[in-house]
RNA sequence: GCGUUAGUAGUUCAACUGGAUAGAAUAUCAGAUUUCGGCUCUGAGGGUUGAGGGUUCGAAUCCUUCCUAACGCACCA
């Protein structure tokens, strides 16, 4: 019993030759879940079969279907539609999987693997605060992160952060002639949006200085390069390669305020990185290894001393890897931090880079950048590619200043999880702490589901008014039924009726609720493996969304606690603990908490 | 111009990777429960899966030609 699919296979596989003399190889049996507007709860679909059956695929379903019930030791019904065969399941193999579950807490846990994985996600700018399109790649990698040590794998989370590079210059020169020495505790603001500011500050008055360019006679190209602002930023990255000592301090102290700020987004979205690593680290490795493949015959140098690689061959481009002035471009310190990982990490089988799909090229031409420097791991580097946020009146641009910051939206779904909370007015004897810690759960269930439950490499529409919707598919729902169940079990403890210790074959029969709900819960390590396999958490969001559903349907056509006090009550009780524990553990993949009472 | 990806109910998303009558949620309408928590449940309407052609027992899914959109094609990151 314990693997269903096998055996019935099996069974069917001696049907065929019993009832039609037919030899047919396991592996040619297909068995696929039984659509939920049909009954039953395993399908087999006969038309592959016709031709070696010789019979109309009705009377064929008919007569397996027949034999089944009489053979098999868990098929207990069937019925034919067309040629597809659906089975419906006995309790006692219900029961036995609901023992199964119940006996052991990591029953859903896939066994622990000898080998690591790393993701990376978030890595932002440092020059702007954190986003909406932050938010997705920072759930997404995070949840990722979860669901492979579910599936066995220790998973190491780290960010790429850019601290180096004419950005960085910009707002350097922006604070140095504009800010009077202010500082992010003089002005009470976070780090982050402090230097974003003066980067933004840059961008506005460098604008101004072109225009006056352009009008004292200058080309629009001569103008861009030719600001004041401008030579200044150029020069400041020629003094940090340099290792100016004043430019490095007020590099460290502008990093610094940044960091602080980042820090403290990612303390309120509850995320943390078991390491960072930074551009500034490791771009040297990088250029190093250009150097190593160009003596190595892989790429090849221009005239101008410009390092490149030919990937015609391989259906790319030729791309730039060092620039005629030997300073690195992105791609140098890519390769740079790649190697780096994997001499940090020894163990780990591959690398998860989670970035906006419109850096797919770019991650096309490292991976086979890194298949050429002989690496062999560059076979296990995968991109997990995501959609853009878009925004109902069109998309977000941050040049344009038309962005979602991550605070201001995250504060926002706090406040709505509060009016609505105390609407409802259900929870009036919590005290403050407790409230301000339930209204951000809430809160951050309610986005953190909105942004999962889209497959990743979809692109995905953000609509404030629905992602602070907490009926349907949502967050919140979700967490609704877990509570729901928590008072149900605390009314059971008061009672004192017993569900841990009862005989479940001394229930005469199982209803259908009871059974769905078994084999939803059973699926869930299958769940957790597809999750990991596609690197989609949207998987475990459909998953622990039907589960809920599955639990709101039983509790309203059946009385859990129902006065009888009997084996039935028990088992109702059990199930109903152990989908709320299955739940807690889908919510957690997605870095989601729960309250118990809410 | 070339390349990549996508296009599914009014709207937001699914569809186990080629299987049935294309499913949910939301909105709309009709009902149930007001007893363990009404952020619940049951039902109805809503579709030529962007368009055409092909492959086969069978196509939203694979191939092909169009149409539309996003992204990419920098000595930017």
């Amino acid at each position: 019993m314990e693997n269903v699919l096998d055996q019935l296979k099996e069974e069917i596989k001696i049907a065929f030759n019993e009832l039609f003399n037919y030899e047919c190889d396991i592996e040619n049996i297909s068995i696929d879940v039984t659509p939920k507007n049909f009954e039953g709860f395993y399908t087999l679909v006969i038309f592959p079969h016709l031709k070696s059956l010789k019979s109309k695929p009705e009377d064929a379903g008919d007569k397996i279907g027949k034999y089944l019930i009489s053979n098999s030791t868990v098929v207990s019904d069937y019925n034919v539609v067309k040629g597809f065969l659906n089975l419906d399941l006995s309790d006692s193999y219900f029961k036995f999987l609901f023992n199964k579950m119940k006996k052991s807490k990591d029953w859903w846990k896939s066994q622990k693997k000898d080998n690591e994985v790393m993701v990376e996600f978030s890595s932002p700018n440092t020059n702007k605060p954190l986003h909406l399109g932050h938010l997705r790649n920072i759930f997404l990698g995070d949840s990722v992160s979860k669901i492979f040590e579910a599936y066995g794998y220790k998973a190491h989370k780290v960010q790429i952060i850019n601290d180096r590079g004419i950005h960085i210059c910009k707002s350097m020169v922006a604070w140095k002639n504009f800010s009077n020495g202010k500082t992010p505790e003089s002005e009470k603001i976070k780090g982050d949006k402090f230097v974003g500011n003066y980067y933004v500050k840059f961008e506005t008055e460098n604008q101004k200085q072109i225009k006056k360019l352009i009008e004292e006679g200058y080309s629009e190209d001569d103008a861009l390069k030719s600001t004041p602002l401008m030579k200044e930023a150029i020069n400041l990255l020629q003094l940090w390669e340099n290792k100016d000592g004043e430019t490095i301090e007020l590099w460290n102290k502008m990093n610094g305020w940044v960091y602080n700020g980042f820090e403290s987004t990612y303390k309120s979205i509850n995320i943390n990185f078991d390491k960072n690593y930074y551009e500034s680290d490791t771009y040297l490795l990088g250029k190093k290894n250009v150097e190593k493949g160009l003596k190595n015959g892989l790429f090849y140098q221009k005239n101008d001393g410009s390092i490149w690689v030919d990937l015609i061959d391989e259906g790319l481009d030729n791309k730039i890897l060092i620039r005629s002035d030997g300073t690195s471009v992105y791609m140098t310190q890519d390769i740079g931090t790649a190697i780096k990982r994997f001499e940090d990490f020894p163990k780990i089988e591959k690398q998860i880079y989670t970035v906006g799909n419109e850096q797919d090229y770019h991650f096309k031409v490292l991976f086979k950048v890194l298949k050429k420097l002989n690496y062999k791991w560059a076979d296990e580097c995968y991109h997990l590619s995501y959609g853009m946020v878009d925004l109902p009146d069109g998309k977000m641009k941050s040049r344009e200043g038309k962005v979602v910051d991550a605070d201001d939206l995250v504060n926002h779904m706090i406040e709505t999880a509060k009016t609505r909370t105390s609407d409802l007015g259900k929870v009036d004897d919590f005290d403050i702490e407790n409230l301000d810690e339930l209204y951000r759960i809430i809160a951050l269930g309610a986005l953190k589901y909105f942004l999962l439950k889209v497959d990743p490499k979809k692109k995905m529409l953000f609509n404030p008014d629905e992602s602070i919707d907490f009926n349907g598919n949502t967050g919140p729902f979700i967490q609704y039924t877990y509570a729901r169940i928590k008072s149900i079990l605390r009314r059971a403890n008061k009672l004192e009726i017993s569900y841990n210790n009862f005989d479940i074959n001394k229930i005469k029969e199982l209803s259908i609720h009871h059974k769905k709900i078994i084999n939803h819960l059973n699926s869930f390590p299958d769940i957790i493996k597809t999750s990991a396999k596609t690197h989609s958490p949207s998987s475990i969001c459909q998953y622990v969304f039907d589960l809920s559903k599955l639990f709101n349907s039983f509790y309203q056509h059946e009385k859990i606690i129902d006065g009888n006090n009997n084996e039935t009550t028990s088992f109702k009780i059990a199930l109903s603990d152990l989908t709320a524990l299955t739940i807690i553990q889908s919510l957690e993949l997605l870095g989601i908490d729960v309250p118990e009472r809410m």
